[in-house]
DNA sequence: ACCATAGGTAAATTTTGCTAACCTCGCCAT
DNA sequence: ATGGCGAGGTTAGCAAAATTTACCTATGGT
């Protein structure tokens, strides 16, 4: 009675329950399948059969196909925001704030295509994705780095005439086009070299 | 014996043949339904219902269901490759160039949300695309902004010191990001006001 | 002792993309 | 004229894929 009655799954909102070993298997068969070819080109019989349960076992734990890929994000998305947030632990000044985010972003996409190819690639076009609990984490991220901003325009580092938001979207947009073509034809990201002359451009901008 | 043999359609690859009438209706309904949900949610059946004509008549026009997919966006791109060479004519220096370009590519997503939505949100994550004809056309307007970067390099408008490659991406990786809710809620865009502010950024960056 | 519930399966069902085979009308070379 | 043939179109149906329904089994709390 206390927490919501969901009329379907959306299993494990609750804390701790270790999750079922089905659950485990369907999520790694999907990441390792997802290495190898786009999420519409994955059925759920390959699923089932990869991970070695039977494909109505998907139905239990997840909505729809859909679903289960959402819930691959949000465990990848987890993960980084504990990350990224102890990352930026103990930096002073938004600029430099900034310059880390820029490379952690780079890197973890660097290092994980799987994560990077999900939310670059597969749930950007499915309208529910931006009613799902995955989206609402890169929200929270989002907003970190808009408050990275505005204590930037705070303490004068950054510019007070172009808004907070087109700023997110400027460093946002140029970070994810930077590693995109890498993600897509599995390129290597090499974080150190583009964090470095993305900030170049985002601080100081093109002209001479 | 002359063009290429192809096993298969590839349509109205030659000059000015009319397309047949159920190509366009086909095209036109896919286009109607994009406008209202995404392209995977569309099934044949219903864009043949729509379109007035048969399912079976869509494999006659087209490969697939994702080579329909392409072929509007082909169109939609072959349109404003004209549009977009003809507006940057008569423009002198790289940066004014570039503020017209960044301008005129927020407006035609501002305008023509089915185009932005299939070339952001659709063809994307699936991996022919990028051996498609239609994609060779967004390589040519890649490489016309390329273009424009090396002149402004050349001619010390733009610093030498950050790769063209890198400011390429950052520009239209910050010019997609700053469009693409407005696209995904259907909210207003602004061409002129964000060309404005998106310029500011992109020109002098973000550093006081 | 019991029964609710979590983990799991087998088998049917629906949906959907796609194909093979056929129709028909206008055009042009014989 | 005529007959073949290519372009535009349809009918009917398959086969793969996603999802649902019904069922089995162990187990831990009351």
């Amino acid at each position: 009675m206390a927490a919501k009655a969901n009329k379907k799954n959306t299993h494990q909102k609750q804390k701790n329950k270790p999750l079922p070993p089905g659950y485990i298997k369907i999520t790694q068969s999907l990441i390792a399948l997802l290495a190898k070819k786009e999420f519409n080109a994955i059925t759920t019989a390959e699923i089932a059969k990869n991970a070695g349960v039977t494909e109505a076992l998907i139905y239990k734990y997840f909505k729809d196909k859909r679903d289960l890929l959402h819930q691959v994000l949000r465990e990848y998305l987890e993960q980084y925001l504990v990350r990224f947030k102890h990352d930026l632990k103990g930096i002073k000044g938004a600029l430099n704030k900034l310059r880390k985010l820029i490379w952690s972003h780079i890197d973890v996409y660097a290092t994980n295509r799987v994560f990077a190819k999900i939310l670059l690639l597969e749930v950007r076009n499915y309208p529910d994705y931006y009613k799902s609990d995955t989206y609402q984490l890169v929200k929270i991220y989002s907003d970190i780095v808009f408050k990275i901003i505005e204590e930037g325009i705070q303490n004068k580092e950054i510019r007070s005439d172009i808004s907070p938001r087109l700023i997110r979207q400027g460093v946002l947009g140029s970070i994810e086009q930077v590693c995109l073509t890498g993600i897509i034809f599995n390129r290597e990201i090499s974080p150190d070299h583009l964090a470095e002359e993305l900030c170049e451009f985002i601080f100081k901008g093109i002209e001479k």
